[in-house]
DNA sequence: ACTCTTACAAACCAGGACAA
DNA sequence: TTGTCCTGGTTTGTAAGAGT
C-alpha cells in the first residue's frame, strides 16, 4: 500500500537524513515512520534506503523513486491550489496583470465602472513589466493582462484605441515650425531621441517598429511613458507615446500627431485559465459593452 | 556504560467496504 | 442504517547496532 504520506515521508527522510525527524516532519511517530518506508520498500519490491547510525541514504533505485515522489507530491500540491482558487471565496475574483503605465491611464476607469455594472466581480490587480505579463500569461499565474496590440488569436478584447503622438521640448525648433497636418516621422528620428519601451518589448508593436524606422541618436531608453514624457519635457530629447498617455500636467511639452496616423491598441487577453472563469468574462462582456474610443 | 537511532512485535483504534 | 470484517496506522515496549 502506497500513499502520500509514504512519498512526503521519503523526501523528508531525504532532507532531514534521519527517520525520526522525518516522521516528526510529517507527522507520524518514528516507529510508524520505519514501518511506512519498509511497507513501501516491500510493496516497490526495491530497497530505497542505506540505514547507517549517523545518516540515512537514497539508494541508486531510491534516487530514481525520489524524483517521482516529489513530482506526484507537488502536482498534488498543485491541485490543492487549483481546488483552492477555484473555491467559492476566488470565483468571482479576476487576476488581472498590467504594466504600471497602463495601470495610471486605463485601470481606474475600467474598475470603476465594472464596480457599478458588475459589483460582486473583485479584481485583483498586478503590476509587472511586459516581460513578467507574458509569461503570467502563458503559465495561467494571472487571469488576464493587458497588452498592447495583443494578436489577433490571443482572444483579446480592446479596451482602448488611440494613435501614436510626437512629444518635443516646447523650445526644441521642430516644434517652433509649422506643424499644421503632424509630423513626419523620419524627421523626428534624425532627432535625439527617448525610446519608451513601454508595454512594447514583446511584440515591438511601437510606433517605431511598425515605421521600421530606428532613431538614429538613442538618449535614453526607458519603460515607462510618463518617465519619457518627463525627460522629453526636460530637453533630452523628443518621444513617441500613445495619445491617450499624455497627462494633463505636461506642460513644457509640444504635443503633435504624426502626419502618417499610427494605429495602438490596447487588449484584455485572457489566460487559458481565465477564459473559463466566469468573472473574466463578466469582466470583457463589461469592455465589450463599453464604446471603444 | 550510556546514548542515539532504527527495527520489530503486539495490541489497539479508525475508517472504508460490503452485505443484510 | 447497521453490524461485521479488513486494512492501515499508532502506541508501547523491547532489542540491536554503532558512536561517544
Amino acid at each position: 500500500m502506497m500513499n502520500l504520506t509514504h512519498w512526503r515521508l521519503l523526501i523528508a527522510i531525504t532532507e532531514t537524513g534521519n527517520i525520526s525527524k522525518a516522521a516528526e516532519r510529517v507527522g507520524i511517530t518514528q516507529s510508524g515512520a520505519s514501518q511506512a518506508i519498509s511497507s513501501l520498500e516491500e510493496t516497490l519490491g526495491v530497497q530505497l534506503l542505506v540505514r547507517t547510525r549517523g545518516r540515512v541514504l537514497l539508494t541508486s533505485a531510491g534516487e530514481r523513486v525520489i524524483r517521482h515522489a516529489k513530482t506526484m507530491v507537488a502536482e498534488f500540491e498543485a491541485i490543492k491550489r487549483l481546488g483552492k482558487e477555484a473555491g467559492p471565496a476566488n470565483m468571482n475574483r479576476v487576476q488581472l496583470a498590467s504594466s504600471p503605465t497602463v495601470c495610471t491611464i486605463l485601470v481606474p476607469p475600467l474598475l470603476g465602472a465594472l464596480k457599478r455594472t458588475h459589483p460582486d466581480v473583485r479584481v485583483v490587480l498586478l503590476e509587472g513589466n511586459e516581460n513578467d505579463i507574458a509569461s503570467w500569461l502563458k503559465d495561467d499565474k494571472v487571469d488576464a493582462g493587458i497588452v498592447v496590440n495583443p494578436p489577433h488569436d490571443s482572444g483579446a478584447v480592446i479596451l482602448c484605441r488611440s494613435s501614436w503622438v510626437a512629444a518635443l521640448p516646447q523650445s526644441h525648433p521642430v516644434a517652433l515650425s509649422d506643424l499644421t497636418g503632424g509630423i513626419d516621422i523620419c524627421a523626428l528620428i534624425r532627432e535625439p531621441f527617448v525610446v519608451a519601451t513601454s508595454c512594447c518589448a514583446i511584440n515591438r508593436e511601437n510606433a517605431l517598429h511598425s515605421s521600421t524606422l530606428s532613431p538614429e541618436d538613442v538618449r535614453a531608453t526607458v519603460r515607462d511613458w510618463h518617465t519619457a514624457l518627463a525627460l522629453a519635457e526636460n530637453g533630452l530629447g523628443v518621444t513617441l507615446v500613445p495619445a491617450i498617455a499624455v497627462p494633463n500636467w505636461i506642460s513644457n511639452l509640444r504635443i503633435v500627431p504624426l502626419s502618417s496616423p499610427i494605429p495602438c491598441e490596447f487588449g484584455i487577453v485572457p489566460s487559458a485559465m481565465g477564459s473559463r472563469s466566469c468573472a473574466v468574462h463578466a469582466l470583457l462582456d463589461h469592455v465589450r459593452a463599453t464604446k471603444v474610443e
